[in-house]
RNA sequence: GCACCCAUAGCUCAGCUGGAUAGAGCGCUGCCCUCCGAAGGCAGAGGCCAGAGGUUCGAAUCCUCUUGGGUGCGCCA
């Protein structure tokens, strides 16, 4: 059910008729005709650019094909006036019949209204935090997890088959120095002082871990030296910190289909299969990159390398694939891992990375590009920082002071559903204020709050006309006669009730969860609006003496409620039902 | 130096594959609480959409340039 898609069907219908009478010449295209909410209510419910863009390839007046297209809408039952405005709008007024049955078809679908076929069951891997093994997740990670994870539900509730994935970074030197501290921590589980290097990791976090390998091993590895222990303790240590994040995560409430160890593509030849694949395009060669200018590269000097020509891709310049000691660059075991899900056949990839790797998007939409022969899209969504607030200052992390948020500490403090629904309330790609006591605040300004409120409302409302007797089940609400639903705050609220579908496919097109975050604040707002009528008009109010008249108006918002929980559905966050 | 991202009300930000008079919250001004939940409500003021060109019937939206801010730039991932 999509009210929006319907009366646009109602349109190309009209256009046909006026083609098939001779108004309008055969053959138009009419992909870009659009039924759309009207800027300003007062021009109507919904508004069509029908005659405007058609007025070109018909080569005809805007207004004119309005006119006609207007006189075809109104035999309609479902148009209660069409009007030609401005430079050729069709402004549509429907009758109010149409918005009476639609709380009605709302409650018979229940979240699954709005759910639409537009992925056409197309394979989409989301590949989102990929964080590397090596300590807890921060703040910063938080963001990158909710809007991957929003992301992946948005895209599955528009009609793709959705693939959630997290690439463990656990093939390069930092595990080595994982593996380097987790042992010093073992030495000091066995009472021995230890002095930590410069660039170990010293956190607390990795004392159980070395005291858990004090357990396992005993002191077989106190005095060995390290080519005895290194790669067993690597293994250990990273086990340790994906069981940590993996915790973490689930506490944040993402749960991951599928965990890609980096580690596995080394020894396998999967680094040289999808290498081969690149050389056979003739995109591998040994040469020599210029120093980057304005930067000051003090111990340049030309080198020759390995290089991957990603300049044929849309790179800037060519990246290296292999270090000069022979080993791999990081790059190399990307390639594979990107070139492992074009072989899986995914019809789409989506990478959410941190801000700070926005100079790494070229080349690996250069690679994928070159490894699926330009088939397989890859999409890059950066995501940008947070800024911690604390009661409106600026709130330093410092790990020596002890104030290091950690995406646990988060949760901890302010639950998963704050979290998550706060993080989704900003596009990706511009900075985000994260305000610790102002995101737990109850008030207008806080719209996670003002949306649970909505909800929590509308269930109260339900318990209350239980309590007197009346049906409340879904189904006798969707029953209810509602041809008293008339009021222009109550056709507002189904207004907005008829836009959720039009705007998931948005979201989805344009893969921006935070547009449902928006949205759900909107129709709170809707909501809100017409409780704060009912104390002035006692007609507005849900809970009436009529037990019928009661169910009718408790249909609209039962439905507002559904909608509520199909779109927090989608950001992960749970609707409650009452507020304390 | 180059690349990518950002710039909208005093502040924090929405803004639909280009559409009509650019919206919300906060703050400000004025009214309102015996009323289904005042955890507020209604109304008002407030804009050169950073600037300049261009494409278009039509631009906050697309293109070019300029300015200001962020991020990154060969043997770290």
């Amino acid at each position: 059910m999509n009210l929006f898609s319907d009366i646009r069907a109602l349109v190309i219908e009209g256009i046909e008729a006026l083609q098939s009478e001779g108004t309008l010449p055969a053959g138009l295209n009419t992909d870009p005709v659009t039924t759309e909410p009207p800027r300003d209510p007062l021009h109507g419910d919904m508004a069509t650019n029908a005659a405007m863009v058609l007025a070109k390839p018909a080569k005809a007046k805007p207004r004119d094909i309005a006119e006609a297209l207007a006189a075809k809408l109104r035999t309609d039952a479902r148009i209660a006036s069409a009007e030609v405005a401005g430079p050729g709008f069709l402004n549509l007024r429907l009758a109010p019949a149409v918005w009476q049955t639609l709380p009605g078809a709302i409650l018979r679908d229940g979240t699954a209204y709005g759910r639409s076929v537009m992925g056409q069951g197309k394979k989409v891997n989301v590949e989102y935090v990929s964080a590397n093994p090596t300590g807890p997740m921060h703040v910063g990670h938080a963001r990158g997890a909710i809007v991957g994870d929003a992301m992946a539900s948005l895209l599955a509730y528009a009609g793709y088959d959705v693939t959630r994935e997290y690439y463990i970074n656990d093939g390069g030197g930092q595990v080595d120095t994982l593996a380097r501290s987790v042992y010093l921590r073992y030495q000091e589980a066995h009472d021995l002082s230890v002095d930590w290097p410069e660039g170990s990791y010293p956190g607390d976090y990795l004392i159980p871990v070395g005291e858990a390998l004090k357990d396992k091993v005993g002191d077989i590895w106190l005095d060995a030296p390290e080519e005895d222990w290194l790669q067993e303790v690597r293994e250990f240590a990273t086990d340790a910190m994906m069981e940590l994040i993996r915790a973490d995560l689930a506490a944040l409430g993402v749960h991951m289909d599928h965990f890609f160890s980096e580690k596995s593509l080394y020894g396998t030849g999967k680094i040289e299969t999808a290498i081969d694949s690149l050389r056979a395009k003739g995109l591998i060669y040994r040469g020599v990159l210029e120093p980057p200018k304005g930067k000051k590269p003090e111990d340049w000097e030309p080198r020759e390398q390995t290089l991957f020509k990603s300049t044929e891709h849309g790179d800037d310049v060519d990246r290296p694939i292999m270090k000069s000691d022979g080993n791999w660059t990081y790059f190399a075991p990307d390639i594979a891992y990107h070139y492992d899900k074009v072989e899986r056949g995914f019809d789409l990839l989506i990478d959410i990375f941190g801000a700070d790797h926005g100079g790494y998007v070229k080349r690996m939409k250069a690679a994928v590009s070159a490894l699926s022969d330009g088939r397989v899209p890859l999409e890059i969504k950066l995501i940008q920082l947070v800024k911690l607030f604390k009661n409106g200052e600026p709130f330093k992390m410092s790990k020596r002071a002890g104030t290091f948020v950690t995406l646990r500490d988060l949760v901890d403090l302010v639950g998963p559903d704050v979290a998550r629904f706060h993080m989704l309330t900003r596009k990706s790609d511009a900075a985000l204020d994260f305000d610790l006591d102002k995101v737990v605040e109850q008030s207008k300004e806080n719209p996670v709050f003002y949306v649970q409120y909505a909800h929590a409302r509308i269930c109260s409302v339900l318990r209350k006309a239980a309590d007197a007797g009346v049906d409340v089940s879904d189904a006798a609400l969707a029953a209810a006669d509602l041809s008293d639903m008339t009021h222009p705050a109550e056709i507002t609220l189904a207004g907005k009730l008829a836009e959720w579908p039009r705007l998931v496919e948005i979201a989805a097109r344009t893969q921006e969860p935070h547009r449902i975050a928006t949205y759900l604040s909107e129709l709170a707002a809707d909501l809100h609006g017409l409780w704060n009528r009912g104390n002035d008009q006692p007609e507005l109010r849900f809970v009436q003496d009529d037990p019928s008249a009661t169910q009718a108006k408790i249909a609209l918002a039962r439905s507002v409620a559904v909608v509520i929980s199909a779109g927090l559905g989608i950001l992960g966050v749970t609707p409650v039902e009452e507020m304390r």
